[in-house]
DNA sequence: GAGCACTGC
């Protein structure tokens, strides 16, 4: 039937209009505080509620009670008969929990353990914590789990589960896995990089380990593919346990999705059908609720105003992934009698996080995605249509504990014939320079035939190549040197091993370390919409050192430091304390590596200046030269870029000559992101191969000392000397660094 | 004068 009536929409409002309208609307007019503040009284009432369900049911009849239990018998046979199996198990079938328990049951612990992965750390702790209390042992004992920073197992331990990341480095230790009988992929549908690695390199394990089981887990869509990949291997399905979700697509295409998701909240609202309501949009902007109060109140979406002032109360509540936890806290409360909860998402609740009670989704059908140009060296964060994969996986949030409706905000011809299948895997879309080391260091010897199951880019492949040449990772050949062997040890980006592993010669090293850690998180600052937001600016400016957002980073720990690791500190100075706590966790793990790896932790003291060089012998390959009145054009592809608004360079009288920046981001323009003065003297210094100084028009020749891999790019990597180019102004110096490109 | 989806070692 007809969704929504696109007709009467005549008014041309602007997208910001759309949002304040959409939590105007429903944000005031449906008393959210009356209802917030009801929360508290019923969270008591719930987990009495919860535990009285645990009660009635024992852990052995609630195991039996899963759909994986009728078929354990014939999952097992499968298995004994087979090294690879894909097992293709539904939402609800209990894959995750009781796999692991019948390998274990069925003897194969015997001579290994059993490990299962999965893509996120709560994940693995929680169903790891679960598990131990269905075998009635201690978590960290027969049953435990792997995560960065936290190694819960012992020498009891036979079922392990862990992030895919940490099975990726286990690899590194002990290619054959040989502490394992059996591993199963969990989730791998989704497709992370640590996945896809990994089921290149597990398919050769298995090849040279006869005695190793390996149990992939697919969506049904993708089951065909993954089993042909693995050599044509048997797929067996565990049938799920959700409710029928009614889908309900638009009937014409929505020019304003949020505009659309609001009328739809509304109609469901108004429906008098009971439930609460999921909401996806594609990012933090179209849900962040507290912009909504400095704008003006619009009329509503054509709907009566006496209808709405008689409707029953509605929670507007914001989800996604930067929101302090508290406030993330609050969408799993459950709502008063009579309130219904109005949960707005981004993708963080397709897969990384489950809301019971969910009985309409309402999908705009976008989200956000980071892709990654090799060419350019710049990552793009722009808005897409989701894929069908996804689309069923958010329809499925209305299932979960009863039949449901999804609301598509897109027509069913879009959706057949616009939408790609799955969502085009990371591996595809991101920087490989880390994935390239990584399985350097393991003896892959020919990266391009490296058996992928979606082999990425070749450019992207040879461009991370070349990166890694330039740091000095791979040799002529493209063998891996002693300094990339090292770098490997850091589960870090390949610039900030580098620059770790340089600032111990330059002396310089606890003060980079803090730098490497700061930069391994995201988001320190803390910016609130209004009213204080002027406030956080102000606070923030404090920090700053003017010639380098990288010491600004350093200044921000150290006060942090001085002020004994306070989270009121933080709090005040707007920073995030669960970003920084985590800034301190990195520094300790990194620290340890050092000590491991005799790298030596020394400060420069106040010489800030060694901090800047040494930042500098690590991104050279990525400065901006200055061209204006705070114009920066990139020195490897002549491309404007522009400082970024919250650097600590950006609109101050200082403008440095040569910049570095750690990323170069597309958003609304070319943005590069923390940003460090530097010398040009520097540059010519430590990035020999790609600049060189010019002595009264003299050049000096950069000799052919690249690997083979990387003949397209040779090119790229001399520095030819155009007069053409070297003009006047700042160019007036005693040195001058011009870097020629070839274009394609 | 912008604003960042989500993970992971």
């Amino acid at each position: 039937g007809i969704l929504f009536n696109n007709e009467d929409e005549k008014e041309d409002t602007s997208f910001e209009k759309n949002i304040c309208r959409f939590f105007m609307g429903l944000f005031l007019i449906f008393h959210v505080f009356r209802a917030e503040q009801k929360f508290a009284d019923h969270m008591k009432e719930k987990n009495e509620a919860s535990s009285e369900f645990a009660k009635k049911k024992t852990l052995l009849e609630q195991r039996q009670y899963l759909p994986i239990f009728a078929v354990r018998q014939q999952l097992l046979n499968i298995i004994r008969d087979n090294n690879i199996v894909i097992v293709v198990g539904e939402t609800g079938s209990g894959k995750t929990t009781q796999l692991t328990q019948y390998l274990h049951e069925d003897g194969y612990t015997s001579y290994g353990m059993v490990g299962c992965t999965q893509p996120r750390r709560v994940a693995a702790m929680s169903v790891a914590k679960r598990v131990s209390e269905e075998m009635n042992s201690n978590l960290g004992e027969e049953v435990g789990y792997a995560i960065r920073f936290e190694d819960c197992t012992s020498e009891k331990t036979v079922i392990k589960y862990m992030t895919d990341g940490i099975l990726l480095r286990e690899s590194l230790r002990e290619s054959d896995l040989d502490h394992y009988s059996a591993v199963i992929m969990d989730e791998a549908h989704e497709r992370s990089l640590n996945t896809d690695v990994l089921f290149g390199l597990l398919q050769e394990v298995v090849s040279r380990r006869s005695d190793l089981k390996l149990i992939v887990t697919s969506a049904t869509m993708d089951s065909d593919k993954f089993a042909g990949f693995f050599g044509n291997v048997p797929i067996f399905n565990i049938p799920g346990r959700t409710f029928p979700v009614d889908i309900l697509f638009s009937k014409v295409p929505q020019e304003d999705y949020v505009e659309a998701a609001v009328k739809q909240a509304l109609q469901i609202h108004l429906s008098g059908m009971m439930g609460d309501i999921l909401i996806f949009m594609p990012g933090q902007e179209d849900i962040e609720v507290r912009r909504f109060f400095t704008s003006l109140l619009q009329p509503q979406c054509n709907m009566r105003l006496e209808d709405l002032e008689n409707a029953p109360p509605l929670a507007v509540l914001p989800i996604y992934s930067q929101l302090p936890s508290d406030l993330q806290a609050k969408i799993f409360q459950k709502a008063p009698d009579g309130v219904r909860k109005c949960i707005v998402a981004t993708n963080i609740a397709e897969t990384s996080l489950t809301v019971d009670g969910i009985m309409f989704v309402v999908d705009a059908g976008y989200c956000k995605l980071k892709v990654f140009n090799p060419r350019i060296g710049m990552d793009a964060l722009q808005v897409y249509p989701i894929s069908q994969a996804n689309a069923n996986q958010r329809a499925g949030r209305a299932g979960r504990t009863g039949p449901g409706q999804c609301y598509r905000l897109y027509t069913q011809s879009a959706f057949k014939n616009e939408m790609l299948t799955t969502t085009i895997p990371e591996i595809q879309r991101t920087n490989l320079a880390n994935v390239v080391l990584l399985l350097k260091s393991l003896g892959v010897q020919d990266l391009l035939l490296f058996h992928f199951m979606d082999p990425p880019p070749e450019d992207n492949m040879l461009n991370s190549m070349y990166q890694l040449w330039i740091l000095g990772a791979l040799d002529n050949t493209g063998a891996l040197t002693p300094t990339g062997r090292l770098m490997v040890e850091f589960p870090l980006d390949p610039a900030l091993s580098k620059m770790l592993i340089v600032s111990c010669d330059m002396g310089c090293s606890a003060d980079i370390l803090i730098i490497v850690s700061m930069l391994s998180v995201p988001s320190i600052f803390y910016r609130p919409k209004v009213p204080s937001v002027h406030c956080s600016d102000q606070v923030r400016e404090k920090f700053s050192v003017p010639e380098s957002d990288h010491l600004t980073y350093l200044n921000v720990y150290l006060q942090w430091k001085n002020n004994n690791y306070s989270s009121i500190w933080c709090n005040d100075h707007f920073i995030h304390t669960k970003a920084m706590r985590k800034v301190r966790e990195v520094r300790a793990q990194l620290k340890d590596i050092m000590v491991q790896q005799k790298i030596n932790l020394v400060s420069c003291g106040s010489d800030w200046d060694v901090i800047r060089k040494c930042i500098c012998a690590a991104y050279f390959h990525q400065a901006a030269k200055l061209k204006g009145i705070g114009e920066y054009v990139n020195v490897r592809t002549g491309m404007p870029c522009h400082l970024h608004p919250t650097s600590a360079l950006f609109g101050m009288g200082y403008t440095p000559d040569y910049i570095i920046y750690h990323e170069l981001v597309m958003t609304t323009k070319e943005y590069m992101q923390c940003v460090t003065a530097v010398d040009g003297e520097w540059l010519a210094e430590l990035g020999p191969m790609f600049y060189s100084i010019k002595h009264a028009g003299k050049s000096r020749q950069v000799s052919n000392i690249l690997p083979e891999y990387h003949t397209q790019h040779i090119q790229c990597a001399f520095v030819t000397l155009d007069h053409k180019t070297s003009h006047k102004g700042q160019f007036l110096k005693k040195l001058r660094f011009i870097y020629h490109m070839k274009a394609e």
